[in-house]
DNA sequence: TTAAGTACTTGCAAATTGCAAGTGTAAATA
DNA sequence: TATTTACACTTGCAATTTGCAAGTACTTAA
């Protein structure tokens, strides 16, 4: 059971590449930490999203929520734990993304400082990549 | 025989996530698709960059390369042919965004519309990823 | 010597972002 | 039952960024 994304705000593209389609749904400074936040830390409400690191404004968010709901890459659903709280999850076009962010980690971590985490989630990208993915999916999938 | 980039333009990191680290470099709808066409297209000028299909206006695609150059993704050279002209590379830290790029192509190509010849690249990934980005990084590194 | 090519910079209007403060509904508490 | 708190937003506005048009400076070709 899952609402629509009220506002259709037309997502424009820019060309026909596949780079450029991507970028204009997620080329942005927040719209990855989002999909991040679901995928590898199992937030799913709106607070929860405000709440990350990197201190997200409440309009933006707001605003990144509503894109990725209209591109397909999240959906909304109703909470079970309270009719206050909207739970926020990726559809499969959203975990579909899994490979994207882990290669976006894995380069990240080989040319950056990073936090300790990072890096053994690397190591274990770099043991057996596959494996990772997988467990990802499989978890990501069922819920 | 490379140059500096002048302009210290201070990339802020929100945090120490690799995901956002790399958002900070690259998370907006144009420097990837500068990437893309060193990458894919062979493009190594500043007028090549700007007679992509998005077009790309020219004060962002300068502030862009600047960024770019002072993340350390992409370095300035002398140009073989024309002293009026730059040869833009891409770094072995550009580079090494391959994996990066050819995953949101084939999540791109999966979700969405884009021309043949991204749907030739995919199939030909659905083959051997391993042996297609290999020969990209031979064919990048070699130049 | 003049015109065209190349890589930018500058000025300004329009759009987007970021902050602070609200709004409306639901749940918890006194 | 009344009131406060939690939650998911929206709104207003200043500051920043974008996008377009025009200009600048150096190089090369005619």
């Amino acid at each position: 059971m899952y609402f629509c994304f009220v506002k259709e705000k037309k997502i424009i593209h820019r060309s026909d590449c596949p780079i450029s389609t991507a970028l204009d749904i997620f080329g942005d400074k927040w719209s990855l930490l989002v999909i991040r936040d679901m995928m590898f830390k199992g937030k799913n409400t709106y607070g929860d999203f405000l709440n990350s690191e990197e201190k997200i404004a409440t309009n933006i968010l707001a605003a990144r929520l509503s894109l990725l709901g209209c591109a397909g890459v999240i959906s909304k659903h109703k909470h079970p734990d309270s009719k206050a709280k909207v739970l926020y999850k990726l559809t499969e076009k959203g975990i579909d993304l899994i490979p994207v962010l882990v290669e976006i980690i894995e380069w990240s971590e080989k040319h950056h400082k990073v936090h300790s985490t990072a890096k053994e989630f690397a190591a274990q990208l770099r043991k057996d990549k596959k494996g990772v993915i997988r467990t990802l999916f499989d978890g990501l999938k069922k819920s």
